[in-house]
DNA sequence: GTGGTCTAGACCACA
DNA sequence: GTGGTCTAGACCACA
């Protein structure tokens, strides 16, 4: 697995990695009955402190993501990839309706909006990482 | 004037307040000389803690938006509308490339963003109040 | 409000808290709107750990218990009744389904479990501090 | 022999399996001198670690429920049953007296609890598997 | 003052 | 080995 943590980009690193997980199962990039590396080893790729990952693993179970089995690790739920898109679905939206609510009170009309949007549309994709996607463990 | 403040929706209320008084700067609500209400209006009047305000007003004035008149209060710079449209520019254009980016990280592809744009763009702008106004206090 | 915290009774602390705060709430000793002790007080008060707190903190507003309002404190939300029965009912209905499953389980029969609880139930009322109250800050 | 343990149902395995024999003893369906699995057989009919599995014979043996017979596994104890009784009444008391305790101190009354506990004792019941019951190895 | 986040590190139960 | 809990303590944004 691979995430892409920006401590202190104003987003919490905990919601970060809820986040990226989510989207990842959303994505399928996660599977149910996918194992996750455990919390420490998290901690250390992640370079970030095992407690973060903990509290980042709590909201993940709380929100039906991920199931712990004690002494045994983490692995993603069974109905986690409808959980994550509902999640995902809902995430963006409130964010897309936020920045939209104000884009329209500050006195920009729609049409200039959505000009912005489709030009940073064409703009961005090209500069993304491609995607966070799982280790390939297509067979092991 | 009419702020619409909303205490925690995640973005602080100093920084709601520095944005809607640029926008309303930005969209001619609000004019270079006019005056503003002093520290104590804005904060009885926004239900908000007077620290709060003058942070924002000192964000204001850093930012070349407003300016202290020995004794009167605080009024609208002169150079106010072209900085209050490009920091209106900027505010926005940041907010809009985050949330895309991250919808693209998640999975979602171009289209299906514009899509939901779009879909919001066409359902929003009735629902919002008819954006902020000064009070017509045409000269006082 | 006085809150009784075993430290290690096998519940955690955190728990504890939370479940507490539930039943003040579903009993009427906390009311919506009420303010609740700054997470520094309430660390003193019960001789633990902030850290400690701040988790059952984010546990009850995730249920919809309290909100937090930055810089001004925790109150008891909206809604929390309602949300308090209903979590009170369930997290008592579970924990007493699981008994009886077991002792059911066990070999005992329906009549010899009723015959203990109802014996407990008659001795053990007494036994009891008289349930949590808020502070009687009835009219101040 | 026929165990029913659910992995995190909050109750440790360890001590489902302890409960499980001392219950099945206590209720005759295991009898002293009765020969019990193979630490690796109960592990992988139960799909456990073994190591959990010893660890629950540990605690067996040390509450005088099974006795090493030399290089032919775990018996039942001589003096099981009594023991398994009394072991029973007493966890189960426990029980029952904790989650009763919690119920009153939630401000529920013996009254409304008892209620409940009758409801459950109506329905659960005919849910419930027959009970556990030994292979029937009448005599091997 | 308030809550929110994070680190460092310990200890524990469990498998 | 695994996750879960807790403490101690720092730093920050916010009001």
């Amino acid at each position: 697995m691979f995430f892409d943590i920006e401590p202190s980009n104003g987003v919490p690193i905990y919601d970060q990695i809820v986040r990226q997980v989510k989207y990842a199962v959303a994505d399928r990039s996660l599977r149910s009955g996918q194992r996750l590396p455990s919390v420490r080893e998290l901690a250390t790729q992640l370079a970030v402190n095992p407690n973060t990952v903990v509290r980042a693993m709590n909201q993940l179970r709380n929100d039906g993501v991920v199931e712990s089995q004690r002494g045994r690790g983490m692995i993603v739920a069974a109905g986690a990839l409808e959980q994550c898109r509902r999640d995902r679905r809902e995430l963006l939206a409130t964010r897309i309706e936020d920045v939209l609510t104000e884009a329209l009170r500050s006195g920009w009309g729609p049409d200039e909006i959505l000009r912005v949007v489709e030009r940073k549309l064409k703009t961005l994709p090209a500069k993304l990482p491609p995607a966070i996607t799982p280790e390939t463990e297509s067979d092991s």
